[in-house]
DNA sequence: TACACATAAAGTCATCGTGACTTTTAGCAC
DNA sequence: GTGCTAAAAGTCACGATGACTTTATGTGTA
């Protein structure tokens, strides 16, 4: 392995996807690996980086490819490029990783088969290459992230109701949230506001729908927010 | 430019450097171009990716070779991979960045030549590339992580004062800061240990040194912590 | 038609962290 | 000994937060 290191593009997809006694948990699609090294094993989507594509557009394009999903969120994560990765593999890969969101309407789409499989972020088997560890600096990043910026908003859609905000954050934190408590901070964040609708039909006081205010920015990325936003790539 | 896309590995140096006034301000080197594109522009301290390179250690080489430093903190930055960074340049470079801190001591004995230059961070000539982007990155994350992580650990040596790490988070924020609530602050936070050793010949009473706590973790970058540390880069 | 049920939504209360500020302490210089 | 300066300790008001209680408002059922 004396050649000149090779680009390629992985990303870490979460969705929020309900277990058998129906609770959503966070989860991501996986590949499976057609040949060596880590032949049969599961593997992070991505592929090579072709000469003419940004990184968040191989990114992007890998996502459509193998999952057939778009991502309502989508960002850099690590660079990783140690020299024993690969294991013996001749080949030495640097591999830029991303990490997407993608919404629970937009998950239900997701192609499944024999090759790509969704599996729970909590039970992932044994991954090829070094995959174990970039998933879970990827959890680790989403679990920060959740608190200071609207990455939550990645999994729902346009109008969600208090509720629903907060199931998602409780999804991705692994723990309850107090409701009122919730809805307090929420509230005095700015970071939402009320349409004025209600949700009909459930069997008690009906809910609010809310939708997250755009005017509020809180410098999520600093300053490559800018430079982020190119591509599908909503920020 | 439809060849395979090459590697990169620049690194944004920060050091506190005095001014005219005596005042201790971030600086970082800057190379001067030889060549094309952005001849004779000033550029961050780089090169290409050797084949048999981690990442981490081709920042570390290159930081050795244009400035002669070895650095206190040493971290991934970003990868940098847009199609137009280089201009109408035939090869196309992704550049991945890191971001260090050298302490004082070492800062002093770092080469200066016409062609490595100290530029004061808020006081930047147009750089080469999209290189003036990556500082402002770099500057945002800096600022950032010194709220939550040891970073400021970076620009002092082994014992210091109260007032001498509050000079340091001064001169990185850019603002003055409460000395009896930095105080509290600090202590409080549990990362730093008195030695019991004060500093003598002050024209007032005599300061406590400190040292940092090592025992105390704060996970700084979650689970790549481990596969961070793996040359001399400290944490 | 009234009552039970469930969650939304609002409100209460004690505690803790923080910013602004004051007071006391300890060395040095004259 | 007196005065200077910054270290170090202390004070106080305010706002955010966690734990908890109360009220509101729909649907389903007797």
């Amino acid at each position: 392995m004396s050649q000149q290191p090779v680009i390629a593009v992985s990303t870490v997809i979460f969705a929020l996807r309900p277990d058998e006694q129906g609770v959503r948990r966070l989860a991501l699609p996986l590949v499976r690996r057609i040949r060596d090294p880590f032949n049969g094993q599961w593997a992070l989507p991505g592929g090579p980086l072709e000469a003419t594509e940004t990184l968040v557009d191989s990114a992007a394009s890998t996502l459509r490819a193998t999952t057939g999903l778009a991502p309502a969120y989508l960002e850099q994560l690590y660079a990783f490029g140690n020299l024993d990765r690969s294991a013996e593999s001749t080949e030495r890969v640097v591999s830029i990783v991303y990490w997407a969101l993608v919404g629970a309407a937009e998950a239900e789409r997701a192609i499944e088969s024999r090759n790509v499989q969704w599996f729970f972020a909590d039970d992932l088997p044994q991954l090829a290459f070094d995959h174990n560890l970039i998933v879970e600096y990827a959890l680790w990043r989403l679990r920060n992230k959740v608190g200071y910026s609207r990455v939550a908003h990645g999994f729902l859609s346009e109008q969600f109701t208090l509720a629903e905000l907060r199931e998602v954050y409780e999804a991705i934190l692994g723990k309850q949230l107090d409701p009122g408590n919730f809805r307090r901070a929420v509230e005095a964040s700015g970071a939402v506001v009320a349409t004025g609708e209600r949700v009909a039909g459930t069997k008690h006081r009906p809910p609010m729908l809310y939708r997250y205010n755009s005017d509020f920015d809180l410098t999520d990325q600093g300053p490559l927010a800018a430079n982020q936003t190119k591509t599908g790539a909503k920020k």
